[in-house]
DNA sequence: ACACTAAAAGAACGACCGGTCGGTCTTATT
DNA sequence: AATAAGACCGACCGGTCGTTCTTTTAGTGT
């Protein structure tokens, strides 16, 4: 098996360009984000971005794809360690909220921010997000559904109700946390754990206080 | 007490240019938005808006002082007209979700959506979002003690953290309806009202189902 | 009728927007 | 050694951005 070194640097750029896109995008919006800004930002020409996608639209939307394979990364994959059940329920709120409070991306959260920009611009770019967000809606209700399969949750519990709660609360938070006060994420945390343990019918699987 | 017609008429003009700039900057974005759409949409000149506001800026500031007042007249007023205590608070997140489901702007919420964009943006019209932001979570903090001094709500309830899990479930009730499912203006509602009756004394003064 | 004042339009500005083009450099294929 | 392919650049396109300057229109007071 050997490498093409035409195609590895590219692939390489790629991901740069797309790394610091998602940075741009979430201080100057995605669609905000000009590519002037982009490429002087990377010490790349304009021009060269149009080497590797064919418009700003095309940039758009794999800089959405490479934002959700971040948050797989740093979210999603670090709460799935977590045993079935509220546990893991509750590590992945516990995670996005660490994810945020980490303040590894410079203007917040890449997809409340983009979701809030484009619920109102017809086209792909809505299209995809919202399908990323309905795919992260059905991961929270999969794993309440576990939960309450399990016995761990309250079998009367309706797990779009509680997914909409979690999915509010953990939304919320960087923005409150960046517009007013960081207390957010104690606020946030804590609204999540006390609802959890509320319907555990072993409170005990879950920690005190967050 | 006469009036002076060409004032008039320039008042007339601010009122209805801002009214449009509201319901456009939910669309494009408060920033997004550009003057020439503004203009063309209102069948005014680009120029004419200089006569009332110096720079963009300015009407963006104007912009958001009269989207507080439409948010006064719409959510808070109605509000404030049911009695103090509890059912104030439930009122207040009852407007506004009703506010929202009306869909009286074309694309959400006018705050949400300018919170979202401008958290990350430094400036006087970020200051401005965060001064108004404040506001209304202090306007929710006192509706929620009041409900503590009267005897409705149980007096360990902390006001901070309630205040966090209301105004979380109703700001993110638009973006999720528009981008997802209209339920989730049910979702919003019945988790207010759920935690609400939870920490009542007399659950018997809220609804039993919203 | 006339001067005065505020509102609004028209034309133009430099800066920047997304995007195209011809070309260079590097690497792989034959 | 010749050729092709991919990465990347500088120059440039038409168009739009926020803003300014000049002019016209509408309404007020004498």
């Amino acid at each position: 098996m050997t490498v093409d070194g035409r195609m590895a640097r590219g692939a390489r750029t790629r991901r740069v360009v797309l790394d610091g896109a998602i940075r741009l995008a979430t201080e100057e919006g995605l669609d905000g984000l000009s590519l002037g800004h982009l490429a002087e930002a990377l010490g790349v020409s304009k021009s060269g971005l149009f080497a590797h996608w064919r418009s700003k639209e095309e940039l758009q939307l794999a800089t959405i794809d490479r934002a959700m394979e971040q948050w797989v990364t740093h979210v999603v994959s670090p709460a799935l360690t977590a045993p079935r059940g509220v546990r893991r329920l509750w590590a992945l709120h516990e995670r996005r909220i660490a994810f945020y409070a980490e303040e590894r991306l410079p203007g917040g959260c890449f997809f409340a921010n983009a979701d809030f920009e484009f619920n109102a611009r017809p086209g792909v770019v809505r299209d995809r997000l919202a399908e990323l967000f309905a795919q992260w809606m059905q991961l929270i209700h999969r794993v309440a559904t576990e939960a309450v399969e399990l016995g761990e949750l309250r079998p009367d519990v309706d797990v779009r109700q509680l997914g909409y709660e979690v999915e509010a609360v953990g939304l919320t938070a960087v923005m409150h946390a960046r517009l007013l006060s960081p207390e957010a994420y104690t606020y946030a945390r804590r609204a999540v754990l006390d609802r959890l343990r509320a319907l555990s019918s072993d409170p005990g699987l879950l920690p005190t206080a967050a």
